[in-house]
DNA sequence: TATTGTTATACTCTATAACTATA
DNA sequence: TATAGTTATAGAGTATAACAATA
């Protein structure tokens, strides 16, 4: 029964019980979403935050959904004013896709908020060492998520 | 502008980090969701299996969803022949949910195969000590997600 | 009356396929 | 022909509301 190099039961275990709290994460995550912003929304607007205008494309590519996907998202936060399109200057084909100053300010606000629900559980239910352990692992997800 | 005693800005970073590093993983995983079973049908099946037969409500308050949520996921493993329903010894109103021997085989062989995507992620991008820390890390999310 | 299960319906999120416009 | 964006449509996942059966 010799383990394999650089893993074996330990990683499949870890799989297992990281599947299984993810699921619930993201549940509990979704249903405690407030400001009637959506969390592929709220995923989005802090995307542009971060890469500035940008087009369909390079938002699904960040995102790791299709541009389809991303369109569907961009269309509703356009129609709730959070984002606007505008002409790219040298492809007639592209549109750039940017923040509105309100969507600035929903973002800055969340953040200022503590990000909500996920904030408040960390502080409420991990003791300092606690969250020092999981601020060093969250980059471990970040690769593992990354493309 | 004192800090609150248990976190502070570190919680607050670690908490949107994370949640952006969930949502990625969860794409990730639900699109590599393999053998025709998606990812809230599988978490069902493990959950099955650790609770044993169990009634929708007992279901959906380990899950954290709705016992109508609920009843739709069953609804499709029952009709994939997954799961079958049998009345309840002596409450009428109860349904006991439970794995077929053919639902019980597909938990296995999943656990066996290495839990698909997410363990192969963990021993291909991260060093033993990553996923050590990874390890220790998956409870403090646990606990995050509980009830 | 309270509890359990259920059906009906709707919304979010994402996908595939097919179309349009521009390069 | 290739690329960017888009529309149409579908399926998974979950929610709320309303109802039926049993306790």
């Amino acid at each position: 029964m010799t383990e394999p190099h650089a893993g074996g039961p330990r990683a499949r275990d870890t799989a297992e019980e990281l599947q299984l709290a993810l699921g619930m994460l993201v549940r509990r995550l979704r249903a405690a979403a407030g400001d009637g912003v959506s969390l592929s929304q709220m995923s989005v607007l802090k995307r542009l935050e971060r890469l500035g205008p940008s087009t369909a494309s390079e938002l699904a590519r960040a995102e790791q959904i299709r541009p389809q996907s991303v369109i569907a998202t961009v269309n509703s936060l356009q129609a709730e004013g959070h984002v606007a399109r505008s002409p790219h200057p040298t492809d007639g084909r592209q549109q750039l896709i940017a923040l509105t100053d309100e969507g600035r300010a929903l973002v800055r606000r969340r953040r200022e908020e503590g990000h909500g629900r996920i904030a408040e559980l960390i502080t409420e239910r991990l003791g300092p060492a606690e969250q020092r352990l999981l601020a060093e692992a969250v980059p471990l997800l970040r690769r593992l998520a990354e493309n």
